[in-house]
DNA sequence: TATTGTTATACTCTATAACTATA
DNA sequence: TATAGTTATAGAGTATAACAATA
């Protein structure tokens, strides 16, 4: 094969001959991550928001009056680094982040009416991008298979 | 359900009743993606490599004599950030930059003597991970549906 | 003693601009 | 003019240590 071919396989497609020698798992999920990451930021951008962001959002909105240090658990960031996240939540006035009776130490995390409108539009945004991924999986079927695998691996 | 209820869902198993509500391909994935590298890094640490340092191993090896810049391309690293990382690997004598007559801007990658038998034990760590993820997700047949359906999202 | 929110800090990864020497 | 390697720098994301208030 000459220099050039090679050179061609190398950077074509943004890696295909180099997926075929490293060949694995890892790599290949770390690229389709990235590749979604990167769809969801795009779309998101609109609404100024962080995949992130949006995650806490919808968790607070499923589970109303949780602790910051719980819905950081569950999302697996550390509760130091959660701090500015919903600060800017706050100051953004999508979050509210109320005193608890029975805890003088803990802030309990809720949706402002604001929020809770700026989360609908956000989900119509999520729901649209989970039916383009589904499109490229080829199908409901498909995507059940892959959060399976996904799942299995985690 | 009572809230002591909602907040064991909530943590159990690093959001899994979180995964239900966001229920999604982008989540599962940066989930998936974040434990398998941690595996890998973990693995690899034993050799102090890291999973970056492992792939420009592997793409020299299979296509030796690429510029610096072929191969960040290929690894979707850019230019800038892989000088370290190259002089790093050549500092501890796994690779060599060597000139090149016909461009004398340009540095030809070469492993060493070393990095060839320093590679061959990390190929072997590997398999060996490679093996435990297909054991997981319940053998090679998975392992193939899974590989495609992350080729259709990126 | 342990936990909650917080600050400070550091380290990795990533992205951009600008320089040099070559082409 | 454009490209290869390089430097400097800045921004995210993530990790730990330590503190005050509270449990």
């Amino acid at each position: 094969m000459s220099p050039a071919t090679a050179a061609a396989k190398l950077t074509d497609e943004a890696g295909v001959q180099l997926e075929e020698s490293l060949g694995l798992i890892g790599y290949r999920l770390r690229r389709a991550q990235l590749s979604v990451f990167q769809r969801f930021a795009a779309v998101f951008e609109t609404l100024a928001i962080r995949p992130a962001e949006y995650a806490v959002l919808v968790l607070v909105d499923d589970s109303p009056g949780r602790k910051q240090s719980e819905i950081a658990a569950a999302l697996g960031i550390k509760r130091a680094n959660f701090v500015a996240l919903a600060q800017g939540l706050e100051a953004r006035g999508l979050i509210e982040r109320l005193n608890i009776a029975s805890d003088r130490r803990a802030n309990a995390l809720h949706l402002t009416p604001v929020g809770r409108s700026f989360l609908a539009r956000a989900r119509a945004l999520h729901d649209e991008l989970e039916r383009e991924f589904i499109e490229r999986l080829g199908g409901p079927a498909k995507r059940e298979q892959l959060l399976d695998l996904l799942q299995r691996l985690t």
